[in-house]
DNA sequence: GTCTATACGAAGATAGAC
DNA sequence: GTCTATCTTCGTATAGAC
């Protein structure tokens, strides 16, 4: 199993899934043609279908790249003395998107409301993040309002909702360059 | 001007608009092809082309059937008494929403990443919501929480950002079939 | 206004040379 | 593995009869 090789494979990989994912972002899942990844990418038609079965199979490939996962930062900032507020999560993480992050990701939203496959990722993708919220409003509530680990527990179950909430607004704030909310 | 005819014309239209609906609901803005919409319409490609200029005049009059004003509704529960909690408008304002609307707003929502016509309808839509909830927990603060007008809307300007936020998640939840937040 | 039939173009995917 | 060239299908929109 020759290891240059296959990374010099994933490289090629990704660097059609990187084109791709500026097109998306900038045309949509749907009106993105072959055509434009080609054009994107400087590669060619046959080379892309060389990595990648077909078009679904390029797309999931790009929105899992858009899903990932939140877990690695929001444990370095509940290490922090004092940890942020929660209720900074959201805007701090959507901060760390790219607004062409942003729009593939609503884009995907849309596609799972059609395909019961990218619904399933999704819904476990917002299942891990309200784990992962809830993990740290607890460390929080431990750290900052002294209480038992129990009694956090109970009180960060109550806050991950508008949590969630707020986190899939700043992403639809950023992918439509809108200021939503005054606040 | 026979007022007959042109009632008749605007039946027609809501029924090729109806019928694009549940085709987008099932499928998407972009997978749903004229053809689908002449099967579900019971009509043909020559009278659907007769009543829309072409497929994005069709995708503009269903959008803005989607995106329709909430502010009846919004009006009667300010006049009731006590009147609902704020907190309760986004899980009730969704409730009125058919999972086939929900579905067909996110998916504008993604049409609006990459369409700047479709982006600024989604817009203005948002600051008239964002217009109305203010003004409702406006009323609400001054009926049931015994405070000035003047404080009442100092008040009531920072709660609209998390129902604005909220309604958004309930949408996108009614839209996936998910229960996001055990909350 | 509504239909059938069709022109025209676009897009996904493949074949075969290098 | 990568390219060029192409096959085939599908979709939008129109033409023209009724």
């Amino acid at each position: 199993m020759p290891r240059l090789t296959e990374a010099r494979r994933d490289m090629r990989r990704d660097q059609i899934a990187d084109a791709a994912m500026r097109c998306f972002a900038r045309n949509g899942l749907d009106r993105t043609s072959i055509a434009d990844i080609v054009a994107e990418s400087g590669l060619s038609a046959g080379s892309i279908y060389a990595h990648y079965r077909n078009k679904a199979d390029l797309v999931t490939a790009v929105t899992g790249q858009v899903l990932d996962r939140k877990s690695t930062v929001l444990q370095e900032w509940a290490a922090q003395d004092p940890p942020p507020h929660p209720d900074e999560l959201p805007a701090r993480l959507v901060a760390l998107m790219s607004p062409e992050k942003a729009r593939v990701a609503v884009q995907t939203w849309a596609a799972a409301t059609v395909d019961p496959g990218v619904r399933a990722v999704l819904a476990a993708m917002f299942d891990g993040l309200c784990a992962l919220l809830q993990d740290y409003a607890t460390t929080w509530l431990i750290k900052t309002q002294d209480t038992t680990r129990t009694a956090a527990q109970e009180r960060a179950v109550h806050m991950v909702g508008p949590l969630v909430a707020q986190f899939q607004s700043e992403i639809l704030s950023r992918a439509l360059d809108l200021r939503v909310s005054p606040q």
